[in-house]
RNA sequence: GCCCCCAUCGUCCAGCGGCCUAGGACGCCUGCCUUUCACGCAGGUAACACGGGUUCGAAUCCCGUUGGGGGUGCCA
């Protein structure tokens, strides 16, 4: 038989990180047995139905990749059928009708003004094979009659829940370990429904620095943050596979094709797992040096264009490919790239006080070396190798290996410590009186 | 408080009774390469929470303790 999994996201304005790894192992199972991933919009609390919150989520989902074969259905439009199902129960008497209070208030059919709870039985342990934790169980005597119906008029989460799973015909329930407790209730009310029940597989949590919850207040869950801030959408996908899972030859940095090929959820770990920006940023890196030129240079391509932080007008298409090959390797997000080349387009470089300080102040015979260089770089012949040999020379009248020769060199021309080949840098892409220029002027700040 | 879940290097993942003197990755440190940074290469650092069992044999199974987390709404 083949499965129906579903992503059942509850709108709030942006797709949380710890979402999108459920989508993602979702889909991962759906599209690697053969399934059908439905996505569907927990939406029944009326302060989340806005098409608003729902759009940003859609838009994350298909950056990412994760494409849905059902949907998306809006729990909100199927109401007249929760009612349908509510009503039913009290008239069975296994929910009740009760008031602000939380007293029981008789009656077999809906009242405004009245909310309906489901009523717990007695001393029944409610047990179910959790595919990634075993045997999970619990006694009803633990748990309260809950609501099911608010007294507005609208069903609540767990019942929502169990009905269009059930109606769905969802085989697979794969959700975030934070709503493992609510699972004995849904079993529940499906039963009570007569709906056959799923099978679940609670995922690990993503936590943070503190062990606790991903939360919006104090840590970075937003997909979209994270996109806005150059990680690529493979990187992202790749690494949140690999938080609560781990494929079995220990190739951890791969496409998603391949992860698809590995990934079973039954395999999936119990432990929470920490969110590390490091890794991440490493697996963005790796992703990003295999990315071919033409495809990285559309990839950069918003970067480096009206959000850059040099007027859009100075920008030159043709030095920065060439810089960008240059620099391709070095960058950990797209959002690293403008610091890389900004000199290139800047009426003068950025003034970096670190890379002042290191190369001018800290570093040795600044005044030297900038007097040096200029002198030998007005008349070499304004090619890598011919500056290098230049500089070089400079550098053994000092005593200076040529790594320390070119530090107050490129802290003049390019304002920082860190950046592309500098001989390369200057000789493809500046002309020889800019790049004297800065020199000038690096040496009149001494 | 009550209920549920979890527990291998700082972090993520491997290990599913003997192949473990516990493996890989990130991070960190050292060296090499070197026009900075990065990349690459060669090394290093570092873990089975604790206590009882079961077994010829336990990181692996069971129980307890401790620690951590989640849930406990007319939110989802």
């Amino acid at each position: 038989m083949t499965c129906r999994v579903r992503f059942a996201p509850s709108p709030t304005g942006y797709l949380h990180v710890g979402s999108a790894r459920t989508a993602l192992f979702n889909w991962l199972h759906a599209r690697s047995t053969g399934g059908t991933y439905v996505l569907r919009i927990e939406d029944t609390d009326a302060e989340r139905n806005r098409s608003e919150l729902t759009d940003s989520l859609l838009a994350e989902l298909e950056w990412l990749g994760l494409d849905w074969d059902e949907g998306p259905f809006y729990q909100s439009e199927r109401r007249d059928r929760h009612r349908e199902v509510v009503e039913d129960l009290l008239v069975r008497g296994l929910a009740y009708l009760c008031d602000a209070d939380n007293h029981e208030v008789a009656g077999s059919t809906l009242v405004d003004g009245l909310a309906v709870r489901f009523r717990m039985p007695a001393a029944e342990t409610v047990a179910f094979e959790d595919v990634v934790r075993g045997e999970v169980s619990f006694s009803s005597d633990d748990l309260e009659d809950f609501v099911i119906w608010r007294s507005n008029g609208s069903p609540m989460f767990l019942l929502a829940n169990a009905v269009d799973d059930a109606d769905m015909g969802i085989t697979d329930a794969i959700r975030g370990e934070d709503l493992l407790s609510g699972v004995p209730k849904v079993l529940l009310l499906l039963d009570a429904i007569g709906s056959p029940r799923p099978t679940y597989a609670h995922l690990p949590l993503l936590v943070n620095e503190r062990r606790k919850k991903l939360s919006k207040r104090r840590d970075d869950v937003s997909i979209g943050d994270y996109r806005a801030r150059g990680y690529l959408p493979e990187a992202m996908v790749n690494y949140l596979a690999l938080l609560g899972w781990g494929p079995p030859d220990d190739v951890e940095v791969r496409p998603l094709a391949e992860i698809l090929e590995l990934f079973r959820i039954g395999d999936v770990n119990k432990a929470a797992a920490f969110f590390d920006l490091k890794k991440l940023e490493h697996v963005n890196a790796t992703h990003l040096r295999a990315l071919e030129r033409g495809e990285f240079l559309e990839r950069v391509a918003p970067w480096v264009g009206d959000a850059a932080p040099w007027p859009t007008e100075s920008f030159d298409p043709v030095k920065f490919s060439t810089m960008a090959g240059l620099v391709q390797e070095k960058l950990r997000t797209l959002g690293d790239m403008p610091r890389f080349v900004d000199f290139l387009f800047l009426e003068d470089p950025v003034d970096d006080p670190e890379s002042w300080e290191k190369a001018m102040v800290k570093g040795v015979s600044a005044a030297e070396i900038l007097d040096g260089a200029a002198l030998a770089m007005a008349d070499c012949p304004w090619e890598p190798q011919a500056l290098i040999a230049a500089v070089s020379e400079v550098g053994e009248s000092l005593g200076l290996k040529l790594g320390k020769v070119q530090a107050p060199i490129r802290v003049a021309v390019t304002g920082r410590t860190v950046g592309p080949p500098l001989f390369e840098a200057m000789a493809e892409c500046m002309e020889r009186g800019e790049v004297l220029r800065r020199i000038a002027r690096a040496r009149a700040r001494l």
